[in-house]
Formats: structure tokens, sequence, C-alpha cells
DNA sequence: AATTCTTTGACTAATATTGACTTTAATTAT
DNA sequence: ATAATTAAAGTCAATATTAGTCAAAGAATT
């Protein structure tokens, strides 16, 4: 417990305050002020503790008024299969490999008949295409990686 | 939920009040003074935030006895959201108006949350990024009309 | 020594606020 | 009737207020 250095300090703080709230809802500058330090650091400490795979989703607005408010969002029990997938897809997907991925999903009841059609229509050829078949290949795996990720959890 | 700009403010006020009505009429400088802005900020939250695609249609008029009517849009089926949407759509589109967009189609019953979710991850910034900002509005503009369209048959 | 993690700050991007100037419509004066 | 005045709303660019990105420097760990 004492190997704190002052990003682990801010995560124990808003996990904290998350142990006792669904969400919190900061302003940038005010717990880089608390803790003294630079607001970027409050993006690191975001980015590498509040990821979805921790089971927190982030969302900011800029501006006045502006804000970042963390969420802790409840991952569901059986999400071996998403995880595989995911770890399965490296950089780029092909589209018949998307298809496969589909299918596995709708198969292991993840997913339903209406929502592969719009996954699929989300990772389109015609779509994502960029008169690059290998930029092409990239987005689709991202796509991809994205939706599994949000298929991991329920709110 | 305080601390909320003072924008996001005059659209609840806004908001609810075509909450019980179909429309809403306002004089902008009462609205301003209510407020204590200038009144062109007005025109900047109804900009924002009472757009078509937000499922609002705005008129007014200058001079003596001028307005602002803001009344909600009535599609008369799910086809003619979906196409007013489509057509709302040019080859770009911004995180922001996306949203919008995945909130008209939730509130007219044309997507439930679980897929709201689904469409938010597969245009999602880190998803769809490439180092190009304008790739990106015009990435999202392409997923976005390929998702409507699908819905468009799929229902 | 090498690698990984943390801290910092300069620069960028998004959103909100403000105000000077323009346009349109109604009212009043000629 | 026509012109002048007044009373709205519209536009747009400048400024303000946030948060985001990224790479370099520093610290800790392997």
């Amino acid at each position: 417990m004492a190997d704190e250095n002052i990003s682990d300090l801010i995560e124990r703080y808003l996990k904290e305050i998350l142990a006792d709230n669904e969400q919190v809802k900061i302003r940038r500058s005010e717990i880089a002020g608390l803790f003294d330090v630079v607001p970027s650091q409050i993006n690191y400490v975001i980015n590498t503790r509040f990821t979805i795979q921790n089971g927190y989703i982030v969302e900011s607005k800029r501006g006045g008024g502006g804000y970042i408010r963390i969420e802790k969002v409840h991952l569901l029990d059986d999400i071996d299969v998403l995880n595989s997938l995911i770890d399965a897809i490296g950089n780029r997907l092909s589209k018949r490999d998307s298809e496969t991925i589909v299918q596995t999903l709708y198969n292991n009841d993840l997913i339903n008949r209406r929502e592969v059609g719009i996954i699929l229509a989300a990772i389109d050829k015609d779509a994502i295409d960029l008169n690059n078949s290998d930029l092409t290949d990239i987005m689709r795996a991202n796509i991809m990686i994205s939706i599994l990720n949000r298929l991991r959890y329920e709110r």
C-alpha cells in the first residue's frame, strides 16, 4: 500500500467515490489541482486504470462546463466467447472472418438476428471502403473489436 | 447534476416546455434575459440542440412582434424518420451529430437501448480513427448511413 | 543496462460565450 | 402612400473555457 505514486493516489481517490456511486463526474483541472499535478496526468490515470477491460467507461465534454465522467459498468458473466474473439482479432479482419465472428455471436445467443443485421451493416464493405483493402481490413478489425467490447457489459 | 453550462440549462428549460406542448414560441430577448445571457446565445442553443436531426423544426420572425417557434417534428412513420435522417447526413458526420441521430432513433422507438450501444460502438471515435479527422467524419457518415439503410427494411 | 511506467508541458480540438454588425418587419411620422 | 424610426431576430468572428494528444524527460523496475 505504501508503494503509491501520484497516479495511484488519484486512481484510489476516484475508485473510493465509485465504491459508493455508479459514476463520478469531475472537472479535470480541479482534480489536477487537488493532487497538484498537470491536467493531462488525469488523462494518463484514466487511460491506464479506467479502461473498458477494467469495467469502466469514460465520457467527457470540452468547453464551458466541461467534465469527465467515469462510469462503472457491470461486466457480464459469460463473456469468455467475447474475450477470445477479441483476442483472436489482430490488426486486420477480413470480410470472411468478420462474418464468421458474427455467426459465432449469433450461435452463442450473444446477439439476435436483428443485431446481426446492424453489425453487418456497420462493417459493410461499401461503408468502410477506402480504396485501399488494407485499410478496410484494419477498419473492420477496429469496429468489430469496439462492438465486441460493447457487448461485454450492459448498462 | 449541478454545474451544467448555461446552454444546457436553456436547452433543458425549452425541452421541459416541449414535453407538455407540441411547440414553444419564445421571444428571444426574454429568454436571454431570463438566463442572463446575450440574445445570440439563444441562437447557439437552437442551432446545436434543436436541429432537424434532433426532431425539431424552428421558425422565426424578425421585427416588431418577432418570435422564435420551436416545434416537435411529426413524421408519419418509421420510414420517414429514417429517410429524413439519411437525407440530413451529407458526406461527413460529426460525433456530436451522430449522437443526436442515435438519440432520435431511440426516441422514435426505432432502436432499443442495446442497439444504441452497439451503434455507438460501431462509430466510436477510437474505432474509426485513422489519424485524420476528416476521414473519421466521412467514415462515420458512411457507417451511419449503412446502418440506417439496414434499419429501413429490417423492421 | 534495458525496459516500462510516470510526470510534465507544449500544442491541439471541441464547445461555450460574447458582442458588433446586418437583416427583416412593424409602427410612427410626414 | 412613403419615409423614418423602432423593435425584433440572424450572422459571424473573436474570445474564453474546458479536455485531448503526444512526445520528451524522469523515475522505477527488471
